[in-house]
DNA sequence: TGCCCGATTAACT
DNA sequence: GTTAATCGGGCAA
């Protein structure tokens, strides 16, 4: 029957989700929804970080401000970035990992007129393209540090069906500037910047 | 204690 | 393309 699709349930993601490898929650996260009391969208874009590279906050070791990347996986990490912004990232694999999946964008469906008073534009594409706009436009701070992404105010729903995941470099950093573990949903223009011409598309 | 730098963004030239 | 804003973590002294 025609649009009955539209009807099914969505499946909510639970902390099962999130207790795998990072390099497979990450991409398997493109296209699910996270809303944040009642805000949000569409994922379109992550990168994965591990305790084993050099570009993780968690590289170093366990500190007061990494100290939930090194707990269990389904909880959110919240940190400022360079003194201004915040971040918001979902713990993966199991305790002790130190592994996580940085938030870089979605592509807003709930909350617009929220979102537009908070960040100050009007611009769809300018009210979560990046990590410290999304987290501004969720109101997400170091308030919500530690807490669990299946309860409230966090909402996270798997995506309906199969989408094509573009793979390339992730942005910002110097250190493991090689890897490729920037994930985004191929063609969207919610993206935070591009991923190079001859970036890997995957299906997943 | 002091210094450097960063998983960023917006406003510049 | 470049740069200021702004502050906590990490490391040297």
């Amino acid at each position: 029957m025609p649009g009955l699709r539209r009807w099914a349930v969505q499946q909510r993601l639970t902390r099962s989700f999130f207790g795998r490898s990072v390099h497979e929650v990450a991409p398997d996260l493109i296209g699910a929804t996270l809303l944040f009391d009642g805000v949000g969208g569409v994922l379109v874009e992550v990168e994965a970080y591990h305790h084993t590279d050099p570009a993780a906050h968690s590289f170093r070791g366990r500190t007061e401000r990494n100290a939930i990347m090194f707990g269990p996986p389904g909880y959110a990490y919240v940190y400022r970035s360079y003194g201004i912004h915040w971040c918001l990232n979902f713990v993966c694999e199991a305790a002790g990992s130190a592994a996580a999946v940085l938030i870089r964008a979605l592509e807003p469906t709930a909350g617009l007129s929220t979102m537009r008073r908070r960040r100050g534009v009007t611009e769809a594409r300018l009210l979560c393209s990046g990590p410290g706009r999304l987290c501004e436009a969720l109101r997400v701070t170091r308030a919500h540090n530690g807490l669990a992404l299946d309860a409230p105010p966090f909402e996270l729903f798997a995506r309906p069906g199969e989408v094509d995941v573009v793979v390339g470099p992730r942005i910002g950093i110097t250190k493991a500037a090689d890897k490729p573990w920037r994930y985004g949903l191929n063609g969207s223009r919610f993206l935070s910047k591009p991923f190079p011409a001859a970036a890997t598309v995957i299906n997943r």
